[in-house]
DNA sequence: TTGTACGCGTTATCAC
DNA sequence: GTGATAACGCGTACAA
């Protein structure tokens, strides 16, 4: 348990601590008996050298952060994580990296980018970016961020949100619905859609040039927006919200599927049909969209590929090359059951 | 860019690097003057210390690792893993810590380990722990073993897997079910069950003390073995298998939600209705499996209290405490719709 | 072929 | 009270 460390090899060998490193690392630079016998003793204590200690001359650590908003707890229960980590990776994997999960510290994103002992970042739907942006500019790493709003000169991934959300919207209202509540995900702005940022303002947009066309607005009478926490029991809570109104709407628009899937328990719970008593839509299309009774109506992301993307981007940047390109991968709208076709209207264009 | 070090700071303040550091973490020991130099300078530049140089001191990380059996993206795709993480993470969020996922690096436990700079190590799921817990003994820091073979004097965390799965079998059995199929989650054996270790061996043993109960073993003629990747597609063509045989099961019984759930997607596919053409057990009880159409059957086990369990021993053990105990959490049979009842036996006892 | 010195931040130890 | 010196651990440019 007393670690072993390259000096007391030297000592017993009768060498230099340099020997012994190259005897490890370059060993055509020492003769074979000296190699030898540094190695046979290195062998016997069971020498491991200490990654910390040689990541300090080397300056690569074999690790790259995914810096997240909220607690690992709370991003983990949306399965859009999960499937985002596993494009990630799949360039660990290949690259031979390691991951961490950087979540603020004690609430400091500051703390938690500078004592994070990483290559590089990505950041994942920062909405308060640029406080964040100027902490990772001072702790000298390359970093990608991804669902965030673009910035000149740093590398970017995002999806066409707003594209996907007036799809999502304007499916319903075709369908002829027009008491509609939005199920935003939690801003931390209570429903200030305008002071909204990233992912969220596009997705609102997309939204809201959808109810445009069919002459609604956010100040219509029949259309909500209620936040959610961005997870089955959110999802249940914000349905929960909206039955209480007195003018139920008829067709849930949610941006995220698995806040889509918490309304669709929530429904089942209250006798409340699917799709025959209140439509659903999500955004995301997880692979539990495709499991649920009905199965659900939503935007396709390639979320998968969105990681893969942005962490093909971070190991670039790490290796010293330069990328400072947008990238904005495509969405679509994915029609299963969870709408309820009221009244085909004659589509313009 | 340039990255700002303290030796950089100390020479324009004209000071030593300790005073420099004494500013930032112990600013009481030095006088007023000093530090107000020394801290204007620092902020000036932009000062982030940098926390790899940090930690060769301090001997933390601030990170604690997780040990996976495979690369991130085949972990991933199995839920279980993210409701094991959720319970991590609530650990992650109280001690301020982050968490890395370590998998193999290019096929290499031992590099794995030797490279991550942790503080501790939580491995999940090892099969062939034997040597991969000599390079944690070599590495010097304290780990804890979830889903293994309990060690004496090391850490460990489990669950009664063999009470769930017979309890799973039991209750097919007891439906009356005589041709069976279990759905293994893959080895690398090859179906050679008997070479079983760990987490596979132990619910192996839970389905044949039931199947023994009930005249049947894994040479009767309509009792059979597949083992599968534990995730949906590695479940689907588990079906696809089984239904290639002459005798096809009535009942499946799957090692893992997942694996039962990507079944059932191939049923649906195949318009064998659930459960009155199959019925299915499977085995977690992950948040999917009360969202699928019927809602599927399962062995419960306390997922998350398993992480934050292992968790909460690991930063103990990081702390310098000890505790070499052995934990088993309980599980048990949660009997939903997935299950078709042929016959109701007598129940003994 | 092998040794010396340096980089990085923290802290035990020592000097005044 | 105030602050400097040296050591920790490794890899590597450079010197010998």
């Amino acid at each position: 348990m007393a670690k072993v460390t390259i000096k007391e090899i030297a000592q017993r060998a009768g060498v230099s601590k340099t020997a012994v490193s190259f005897a490890l690392n370059d060993p055509s630079r020492l003769s074979e008996t000296t190699l030898q016998r540094i190695l046979s003793i290195a062998e016997e204590l069971g020498y491991t050298p200490d990654p910390i200690a040689r990541s300090m001359t080397t300056k690569r650590i074999g690790c790259i952060g995914l810096l997240v908003p909220q607690p690992i707890p709370d991003v983990i229960r949306n399965p859009f994580f999960s499937e985002f980590l596993e494009g990630i990776g799949e360039v660990c994997r290949e690259a031979g990296l390691s991951l961490m999960l950087v979540p603020p510290l004690k609430g400091s994103m500051r703390r938690a980018v500078n004592d994070a002992a990483v290559d590089g970042f990505l950041t994942l739907g920062l909405e308060t970016f640029r406080g964040t942006m100027m902490i990772l500019e001072q702790r000298g790493v390359p970093y990608v961020m991804v669902d965030s709003d673009p910035t000149p000169d740093i590398p970017c991934v995002n999806i066409d949100d707003q594209g996907g959300a007036r799809a999502a919207m304007a499916h319903v209202l075709q369908a002829g619905h027009r008491r509609i509540a939005i199920l935003g995900i939690r801003s931390g702005k209570q429903g200030r859609y305008k002071e909204y940022a990233g992912t969220l303002r596009r997705r609102m947009e997309g939204y809201l040039a959808a109810l445009n066309e069919a002459g609604l607005s956010m100040h219509s009478r029949d259309v909500h927006l209620v936040e959610c926490d961005a997870h089955v029991s959110g999802g249940r809570e914000g349905f929960q919200q909206l039955w209480r109104l007195k003018r139920q709407p008829t067709a849930i628009v949610a941006m995220s599927d698995i806040i889509a899937i918490g309304a669709m328990e929530a429904a089942r719970e209250f006798d409340i049909r699917v799709p025959d008593d209140v439509s659903i839509v999500g955004y995301d299309d997880i692979p539990a969209a495709r499991w649920t009774q009905p199965r659900l109506t939503t935007v396709h992301q390639p979320i998968r590929e969105k990681g893969k993307l942005a962490a093909e981007l971070l190991v670039k940047l790490v290796g010293g090359e330069t990328d400072n390109n947008h990238y904005v991968l495509p969405t679509n709208l994915v029609k299963r059951e969870s709408v309820r076709i009221w009244a085909e209207e004659t589509t313009a264009g």
